[in-house]
DNA sequence: GTCTATATAGCGATAGAC
DNA sequence: GTCTATCGCTATATAGAC
């Protein structure tokens, strides 16, 4: 094996592992038993442990980060965006964000560790991709709340609201609750049900009888 | 200082540390030096790190447990279900996790790194505490359909619809948006917000035009 | 109840043969 | 490019003095 496919293979392997057990949880002897090569070849293409994982993370957020979400370069998405169909766009994002989670679930724990051990890739993360999002669904809402067919609540407050639902969905199905006891429903399922009510909330029409502002 | 006293202290040194680090990345140096006495005295109280960690989860997830859901004899909340005042139920909810998100972030931590390295306390987590709040909103909810106030959406899609939000933005307060660069507001403004989306998203009227299962 | 000193094992990382 | 052998260090855990 030549040295870029070997250094190919240990970031594939390290990412299985590290994924599973997060830096600390890691040892460079399980990730070399894991790819079935000795630890010193991983300090022949690594110079630490610390560069092996920011590699790793390197591969999976930044540049692979791109194409974690879905919404660039979408095409029913952005014709749906143009109509100002909103069901249809909130429910494309909904479907294609809840199957990148289920497909990729290592991404998920990934980021979730470097978050919780303060690793500079979350800041990364937050300030890149989690940004654009917000700026391009935030963008979004705001055309559709001008066009008087949203109600004027914060557009980012409304994008939170919804990745809440996505992202502590797949949470659930990745981290606590793997044998869907809580609840078992399908990706298509949930998608539909969080785009409506989703939607409902924060479309003009249909109020409750007196909004929390107006009481006493 | 008394063994009791003594072991309580190492209790809440331990949280703190283990809650920053992790069990993989918590040193029992660390809680030594943290508690102001050496190594040797933890472990005349606790035969091993693991029972240690097992101790404090226990502490905090398993007996703390039930204080961490404002759910339980919460009167003006019971008031406020007794007459059927949704939007009060829901801001409540959303008013009291947050706070208690924001004051006792430690507890958060110490749920998601007990999911992420497959602690058992976890699956605690989510079979006693979870299951309950899923059984105890969701109840509602469905009495509220029966009632006709309620569309008639899977109850449990709709509790996990609002902890998604509510869960989902305070981690983001915790670990990714610290500084609140994507969302800056108040725990108030978000309940309300909040309770307000999801109320109109599950409410009877103001539908969106045609519904997804409706579509081609 | 608390300490210092130490045992033992596993960690990340390196040397050097092939 | 890969291995075995090994270094230096730190981890958990214990022994024994005070």
């Amino acid at each position: 094996m030549t040295g870029d496919e070997r250094r190919e293979q240990i970031i594939r392997t390290a990412v299985e592992v590290f994924s599973k057990h997060g830096f600390s949880g890691t040892t460079t002897k399980r990730v070399a038993e894991a790819a079935g090569i000795s630890e010193a070849i991983i300090f022949r293409h690594f110079a630490s442990k610390d560069e092996l994982y920011e590699a790793i993370l390197h591969n999976k957020v930044c540049e692979g980060g791109d194409k974690q979400f879905p919404w660039m370069g979408n095409e029913p998405l952005e014709l749906a965006m143009q109509r100002g169909d909103d069901l249809e766009v909130f429910y494309l994002l909904a479907a294609e964000a809840l199957k990148k989670h289920e497909s990729d679930s290592n991404f998920m724990r990934l980021i979730f560790y470097a978050a919780l051990e303060d690793n500079e890739a979350s800041e990364h993360f937050v300030n890149q991709l989690m940004e654009g999002l917000y700026r391009f669904l935030g963008d979004y809402i705001e055309r559709r709340q001008k066009d008087g067919a949203m109600r004027n609540v914060n557009p980012r407050i409304v994008v939170r609201s919804f990745m809440g639902m996505l992202i502590h969905h797949s949470l659930n199905n990745i981290l606590w609750d793997k044998n869907r006891k809580l609840l078992d429903i399908s990706n298509e399922e949930a998608a539909k049900n969080f785009a409506e009510i989703l939607l409902r909330g924060v479309l003009v029409g249909g109020e409750p009888d007196t909004a929390i502002n107006e009481r006493s």
